[in-house]
DNA sequence: CGGGTTCGTGTATAATGAACACTAACCAAA
DNA sequence: TTTGGTTAGTGTTCATTATACACGAACCCG
């Protein structure tokens, strides 16, 4: 079956730029084609837009099909249109960047035969089409929106450390955040639940586990307070 | 001639909110549609992306063409995909942004019959499509970006008083600010260069008018401090 | 039980933000 | 020319927030 239009249309694809943290540095997925063009280079997941779904809906489904990944934060990035950006044809992206809870997703499967894998993010490889850009465009929104959006929380585990969440930080900003001022603004702006639960099979004293409470952020924005790093 | 496809693809569009700024209030520009669907309703001036066209170029096209607008301040918004939100068939649409120096464009020629016309933001028609949606995400980014960019420039003339500057924010944020911090405040960035002139025909002492000084913002950039207001 | 490692905590000082009112300049109208 | 109306322009004080900084406690392991 074919369509037919009066006016040449650009194809319209998705890409998604996925975040990880792991012990080390922030990560990201990418996959590998196994067609033309780039053929064996690396990318970023990504596909063409069905007809009768969301954009959401597409980076989504991609997202499943290419690396099997569910329900991780996902938020637009920006469209990107350079005429040549594709060499067999005019293609628009609009690019995602999610991200994803290493220790919960720790299982990588392609359903189709590309291989996946997770690449530190000062340790990549040359990326097809324009996707270096993208990616770094993606890097610069997360710096900024960590600072006063509560979103690093979905690349830590649901349960974590005053520790783990200022490496979080430390990690993304690239810069080096002093511990006790930290510990007192991000405990300040009442959206963790300290628990009593400790960290295991650590050789040293056990950091105190804590939860974001969405419900205090909410009752915060509500307030007019902002959450800010 | 007729272009086909293996894959349907949903056809892409650009949509512009243009934001001006008078005496009053802040205002957006809206062009009247003649052609179904929406006929004689207001809606975001915009159209279809060419084959051979960047997304910023099909919208600065647009512009021109159904507002007469050249060389504003144009950025890109977000993307909308919803699968019906044009009732003919699937549109997906590339949403900017324009900032336009009401006072330099006064002219505003509609090449095609449609009429195009300012409307406050607070006393807007109902528009066609989901565009009530993309102003409003415009005009909460704008809310956001004059507060660490500076773009509200971009709305005054080019040589302005301090307390033009003053009402402009106040208008765009919709609160009110005090004279002496705002003064302070944006005068200790060092970003404006202070001018020899002043006001005329004004009814009372005459205001001095400054410029906006991209070089020392370039520099300031460089420096890592950041504008912010 | 000693060594190694991370956890958890408070205070003092500097910088920034917020609140606040009057005189100066200019025009217009009497 | 005087008076009234309107906006321009200007500093200080106090409260809040940001920054810099060091050591004992807890725990594991050998």
């Amino acid at each position: 079956m074919t369509f037919e239009y009066s006016h040449a249309r650009p194809a319209l694809t998705v890409d998604c730029v996925v975040f990880g943290l792991d012990q080390r540095k922030l990560q990201v997925l990418l996959i590998q084609r196994d067609l033309p063009p780039f053929r064996g280079d690396w990318a970023l997941p990504g596909g063409f837009v069905q007809i009768d779904e969301t954009l959401e809906s597409a980076a989504r489904r991609e997202l499943r099909e290419e690396t099997g990944l569910e329900q991780v934060y996902l938020e637009q990035l920006s469209t990107y249109g350079a005429v040549d950006r594709d060499p067999r044809e005019r293609v628009v992206t609009v690019a995602w960047y999610a991200l994803v809870r290493m220790s919960d997703h720790r299982v990588m499967a392609a359903t189709d035969a590309r291989d996946a894998a997770w690449y530190g993010i000062d340790d990549l490889p040359s990326l097809a089409f324009d996707h270096d850009l993208i990616l770094q465009a993606a890097q610069k929104r997360l710096q900024n929106k960590v600072q006063y959006q509560p979103i690093g929380f979905e690349l830590l585990p649901k349960k974590f450390s005053l520790s783990q969440l200022q490496f979080l930080y430390e990690t993304i900003l690239d810069r080096e955040l002093d511990k006790r001022n930290f510990r007192k603004k991000i405990l300040s702006l009442g959206v963790l639940q300290e628990l009593d639960e400790y960290e295991t099979n650590v050789a040293h004293r056990a950091a105190r586990l804590y939860r974001f409470d969405r419900r205090q952020y909410q009752r915060m924005l509500k307030q007019g307070v902002h959450f800010e790093i």
